[in-house]
DNA sequence: ATATCATGCGAATAAGTATTCACATGGAGC
DNA sequence: GCTCCATGTGAATACTTATTCGCATGATAT
């Protein structure tokens, strides 16, 4: 018998547990015996913390907004310039990937997309968000004159967007050796080329 | 019992229902039982023909790759002006993930590449060939004048790819309703003012 | 016409999954 | 030290899924 603890603290090992299993090896192979294996506690026990796979779901899905969308609009409402502000957003939300390959994976997941629609309905709903708080400090950007006229701020943070998840997507993929930190950087050089 | 064809063509029937199945209700949902309602046939007339679930994966990625991502390559080959050639390119992506929702859903799927080591280092392998035509229709761009100087054809044609999926990734969710020919074209339309 | 064999199917099997339950236990408060 | 209840667990349950098997049948070659 492992050592006992608050429900408080053990909900966050779970969650911690499932979103490590997510990084290792997919939504698909998040179990709850799987969880409870990482978790190091029986599978009964994570009843004894969450009312179901459901509830585990939410919790994660609140970890990850909590902790990482927020951060984008930290950073927007900050002082420094609008390209000096993207620049920091795009590169902090590439560390997150890469330290964490299960947020992309959870937050892009079929599973979830399909499988928890009022839970594809919530993360629809920050990933707007996100994509608005980039727009916003875009269209910044172009009054200053760091960014060239012309330019479209929502087309524009939707392309950032994507480029940032199909690396995420490439690079999280065993079998070809992909470094996402040379890759993030070479695209944000050429991103730099695009929008000036 | 239903009218007996041969195999050769429950294979076709088998693949096709398989890819209904995938966009309709993601990989998640492709069961046995699932392509054998959807192809209108018993599950066990289904390992009448192919092997396993294995062999419809490997049958579902061979048709894919050879009816989709070729026509890439035949579009790059022809005698068009390369920024027609990748608009070309762009709009039949954009057209064929409308058409048939489950060809980006299969490719990119966690059970794919993550499950299915062999078939993802295929696909893998096509999606690069893939990059590469773009970025060489791109390099042809630039030195033609196009394109302005200074971009990367490499990071360019991953941000134009990205762009695509994750516009059918947004799109092909349920909850928020989204043109994808719309958005498509939008994106294309920012895509011009970023590249010249 | 009929024999044959590819094609088709219902039922059974085996493995995996989420969830529940009866019982064990250890730490916090007395 | 004692009690009690939150915490912890192995076993049982109900369901899903992939796969197999014995048997049925109908198209086709002779």
């Amino acid at each position: 018998m492992i050592q006992k603890k608050s429900t408080r603290v053990r909900k966050e090992e779970i969650v911690q547990a499932a979103l490590e299993v997510v990084g290792g090896k997919g939504v698909r192979a998040l179990t709850i015996a799987a969880i409870a294996a990482t978790a190091g506690m029986s599978e009964a026990n994570i009843y004894r913390h969450f009312g179901g796979k459901e509830e585990i779901f939410s919790a994660l899905a609140d970890f990850i907004g909590s902790s990482v969308m927020g951060k984008a609009a930290t950073i927007a409402a900050g002082s420094r310039k609008p390209l000096e502000k993207l620049e920091t957003i795009f590169f902090s939300h590439i560390a997150i990937i890469a330290e964490h390959p299960g947020i992309p994976r959870f937050v892009f997941s079929e599973d979830v997309l399909l499988g928890h629609p009022i839970l594809a309905k919530t993360l629809n709903a920050r990933i707007g968000n996100y994509m608005e708080t980039i727009a916003g400090v875009i269209d910044a950007g172009i009054h200053e004159g760091e960014l060239k006229q012309g330019i479209s701020p929502r087309e524009t943070a939707l392309t950032l967007l994507g480029m940032i998840q199909f690396t995420a997507l490439r690079c999280t993929v065993g079998g070809h050796a992909c470094d996402i930190d040379a890759e993030a950087k070479k695209l944000w050089i050429n991103f730099l080329t695009l929008v000036r």
